[in-house]
RNA sequence: GGCCCGUUCGUCUAGCGGUUAGGACACCGCCCUCUCAAGGCGGAGAUCACGGGUUCGAAUCCCGUACGGGCUACCA
């Protein structure tokens, strides 16, 4: 049994300051699985230590940016039960929360590390920078910028400036900085030489912030305490951190996440079928489970436990029990935790997802459904029990809906066609005809008279009886599926079936 | 090429110097049973990537190697 066990306090750590986090995706798609999981983790951190959870639209990308996607990203978020305390419609005194809002603040940070001798414009063409990339890849893999136009003296600077040559802003590493250090507390201290750090680029020569910066001048700006983004980052930090101390500033914690991989235990894609959380909503599965799923893919509770809510989640989550391996998303264990989460839901709250499900398909209206709330309910536990998807409930319950029923060629072969079929269906009849009030007890106690007065095994003549009423081989229970369908339907039913039924 | 990260059952993981290497999904068997599920019980499945050290003792600490991934852009 997976069991629901407390979950366990966090440990003590070493959290003091007030916390703020914040989730910065990036508008040019929906919000895929990765991201969702980034989002749980800095939301779980933030409520845990009674924090501030910051949402930021990192939409500094023109051409693949869509205010489509920034609502589906919302919308996403907000299925999952994840709620921001500032940010798009949340608002917040550290804003604007779209970075293309922020030039401002990017032009500013810039005059300030100008001012102190942090930043210097570079003429390098593109063509140029290529070449001493190869040459000096060539000479042992030096990546980094050579600091050509760090080298230029002011005159010079200001002459060409002014005539209005095109240049980059880049970043001056102060050239005694020696190795940037940090503690990771997902992957412990980390440590990148400083021969490897370059003077990267700041600002672009139409004027526009690269990533590094903007990122930079948004953490520092909004105070952002934690840093809990993916490990593609990892290497980005280094980078980052000399922004911060450029600034003036003091870097705050970042910790890195590894990867979500597709079964192939290649990076996640669209190859790998669903991968955004609009997708996996429309597919049947529950927030509830979702969240719990990607909680549990790349974090432990305890070891043992798999089974969490949100609140549990929070309650528990720490950083130190997040693991450092890439994870492959498998599919079949979120299937499992679905179902485990659509048996919990009561009979009101399965109806309620089952009508929904039963109009779009035009099985109900809503009119009908009105109506038909008791009748629904009492099917919800007999479907409930039996899927682990939402979309597995309309195949399920269809011969419910209509007056006749389609029987599979498959089901007729192998269960019509059978000897004693016909034998079970015209004592079924016989029997059904008589049975007052038409409940399942009822229906029960009438049907198994029917193994005994044809010495059919029980198993051959309900399985005949099934096949001829729900036109399938597996089916809710018989007897309850009879009483909900009705005398009626059922006896024509069986009729109908007579004719296609072995003796 | 350089730098950085990762490697425990098929999958997600527990483990933080001494365990019969634990749990969950999936898988197999049995029970229950009108089908399918659900549930119960049990089983199989990991030479802890590999090779060296350190230690009385290593999945756990150190060093290599291999494999996978990331960064190395006027992408994010």
């Amino acid at each position: 049994m997976y069991g629901r066990h407390p979950a366990p306090a966090r440990k003590a750590c070493i959290v003091s300051e007030p916390v703020r986090v914040r989730f910065a995706p990036s508008p040019t798609g929906n919000l895929h699985i990765g991201g969702a999981r980034t989002a749980i983790y800095n939301w779980a951190f933030a409520r845990g230590h009674g924090g501030t959870f910051v949402l930021r639209i990192d939409d500094t990308d023109p051409e693949r940016s869509t205010e489509q996607n920034t609502q589906a990203i919302l919308r996403s978020l907000r299925w999952l039960g994840l709620d921001w305390d500032e940010g798009p419609e949340a608002g917040g005194s550290f804003g604007p929360y779209f970075q293309t809002q922020r030039s401002e603040s990017y032009a500013s940070a810039l005059e300030k590390l100008k001012a102190a001798g942090h930043a210097y414009p570079c003429f390098c063409t593109s063509e140029e920078l290529e070449a001493k990339r190869a040459v000096g890849r060539a000479k042992g893999g030096i990546s980094g910028y050579d600091r050509t136009c760090r080298r230029l003296d002011a005159a010079t600077v200001s002459a060409r400036v002014a005539a209005g040559e095109p240049h980059v802003w880049r970043l001056a590493v102060p050239e005694d900085r020696g190795d940037v250090l940090f503690t990771d507390p997902i992957r412990g201290d980390m440590s990148f030489a400083a021969e490897a750090l370059d003077d990267f680029v700041l600002v672009r020569s139409d004027g526009t912030p690269t990533y590094n910066y903007a990122t930079v001048v948004d953490d520092a700006e909004m105070a952002i305490t934690h840093i809990i983004r993916g490990d593609d980052h990892l290497s980005n930090t280094p980078r980052q951190i000399l922004v911060f101390e450029a600034l003036g500033l003091t870097p705050p914690t970042f910790a890195h996440l590894s990867m979500i991989w597709g079964a192939d235990g290649k990076r996640l894609s669209k190859r790998h079928g669903a991968t955004s959380v609009e997708s996996y909503r429309d597919m049947g599965y529950l927030p509830e489970a979702l969240l719990n799923y990607l909680g549990l893919l790349g974090w432990s509770m305890d070891g043992e436990t798999t089974v969490f809510s949100a609140e549990e989640l929070v309650h528990s989550f720490s950083l130190d029990r997040v693991s450092k391996n890439p994870a492959i998303f498998d599919e079949e264990k979120l299937d499992w935790l679905n179902g485990v989460y659509i048996r919990e839901l009561d009979a009101a709250a399965f109806t309620d997802r089952m009508l929904l499900l039963l109009e779009s398909e035009g099985l109900l209206s809503v009119a009908e459904a009105a109506g038909k709330r008791e009748w629904l309910e009492s099917l919800a536990p007999l479907v409930s029990e039996r899927v682990k998807r939402l979309d597995e409930v309309v195949p399920m319950v269809r011969f419910l809906f209509g007056e006749s029923v389609e029987i599979a060629e498959a089901a007729r072969d192998k269960v019509l066609a059978k000897e004693g079929a016909g034998t079970a269906l015209a004592a079924a009849l016989d029997v059904l005809e008589a049975v007052e009030p038409f409940t399942h007890d009822a229906v029960e106690e009438a049907l198994r008279t029917v193994p005994a007065t044809t010495g059919l095994k029980p198993k051959v003549a309900f399985q005949a009886i099934r096949v001829a009423v729900t036109g399938t081989t597996v089916s809710p229970p018989l007897f309850e599926s009879l009483e909900l369908l009705g005398r009626d339907r059922t006896l024509a039913r069986i009729r109908a079936a007579m004719p296609l039924a072995a003796r």
